[in-house]
DNA sequence: CTCTCGGAGTTCAATTAAGG
DNA sequence: CCTTAATTGAACTCCGAGAG
């Protein structure tokens, strides 16, 4: 049987609470991304100051007698010694406090316990406590985006380019939605990827793929274009300052054809940073002229794949969660 | 220096809740 | 309903501070 999810009711709420907050926060120097597929992380936070992706768990409990908390987490649930666990106290109490630890540390310093061969960390403190170990562990609510980010706020934003905080203007569409969708359907046909949408869309990744063996991530950053009749081209724009060169992060083209109604068999599928050159500059925008199916050799065919084959690259797409390394 | 007390942390069992 | 897992509650241990 699989783990039962706490999805709805007031652990739920905590979460969000936790999501906004940092959000509010950070005033854009860590962008979230959520599950679409939960299959145990919570949230992946994308810190804008170093664009390192910090995976997320958190747990909600409620606490008991006297302001304690008992924390016990299932061995098996910790498998990213670096993902950071938070720990709240799911009823709204003023000045709240939460546990923010990585999981290598608590299993270090939490109790282990064997129930019929399965093996538990526990740890049980008062979230107000002068004396405990935990102390240095717990951190006001106040302060979270401080913690995640270690650094001051202010300190923060500044050594973040301005281009990165500004909303993206979302070019609304129908044809932009129906694309993310396509592609978030062909990954979800691989187990081996966990998705997760950015929260609030301020992102140009619009999907992160995480492979739960390797924990290694791919942005993937979804352009659709129609197919005109006259050329058989499918023009894709980018606005050339919402394009980054992170080695995570990848372009995935489609070509929408009215007359199926459907996506083309064949998709573009390349990295951020090589997206130069492949792509005309006119001004603001790069334009990638995609011909699916065209037996004319361009520039843009190493990067030419088979859609139904998306879920598979994307494994060897890839890196690790440091930019750049 | 030793004893006692109380807070903090651990362990275990009973209770509650979710899914089949 | 019944089974299984999560949560709560409480007893127990450990350790440091303060008094004698």
């Amino acid at each position: 049987m699989t783990a039962r999810r706490d999805t709805g009711g007031p652990g739920q709420a905590m979460e969000f609470e936790v999501w906004s907050d940092l959000i509010k926060q950070s005033k854009g120097a860590l962008h979230m991304f959520l599950p679409l597929l939960d299959r145990g992380l919570d949230a992946v936070v994308h810190r804008m100051t170093d664009r390192r992706y910090i995976a997320l768990q958190v747990k909600g409990r409620a606490a008991g007698e006297n302001g304690r908390v008992n924390l016990i987490v299932p061995a098996d649930s910790l498998v990213d010694d670096d993902a950071l666990i938070l720990a709240s106290v799911i009823d709204d109490i003023p000045n709240q406090v939460d546990l923010v630890v990585t999981e290598r540390t608590f299993k270090q310093m939490a109790a282990l316990e064997t129930v019929k061969g399965k093996h538990f960390f526990e740890a049980a403190f008062a979230m107000h406590s002068v004396r405990s170990r935990w102390l240095p562990f717990l951190v006001p609510r106040a302060q979270l985006a401080d913690r995640i980010l270690e650094t001051s706020i202010a300190l923060a934003l500044e050594r973040i380019s301005p281009d990165l905080l500004k909303p993206r203007e979302r070019h609304a569409g129908w044809l932009g939605f129906l694309g993310e969708a396509e592609v978030i359907r062909r990954l979800a046909e691989n187990p081996r990827l966990d998705l997760f949408r950015p929260f609030p869309d301020l992102e140009m990744v619009e999907v992160l793929a995480r492979d739960n063996v390797t924990r290694r991530l791919a942005g993937l950053q979804v352009k659709a274009a129609t197919v005109t009749d006259v050329h058989g081209e499918a023009q894709i724009h980018i606005h050339t300052a919402t394009l980054t060169k992170d080695l995570s992060t990848w372009v995935v083209g489609l070509a929408w054809r009215n007359e199926a109604n459907a996506f083309d068999e064949e998709c573009l599928l390349i990295p951020a940073a090589e997206v130069p050159t492949v792509a005309t500059a006119d001004g603001l925008l790069m334009t990638i002229a995609f011909r699916p199916a065209s037996p004319q050799r361009t520039r843009i065919d190493p990067y030419r794949r088979r859609l139904a084959d998306l879920s598979r690259l994307i494994l060897d797409c890839t890196q690790a969660p440091f930019a750049g390394t």
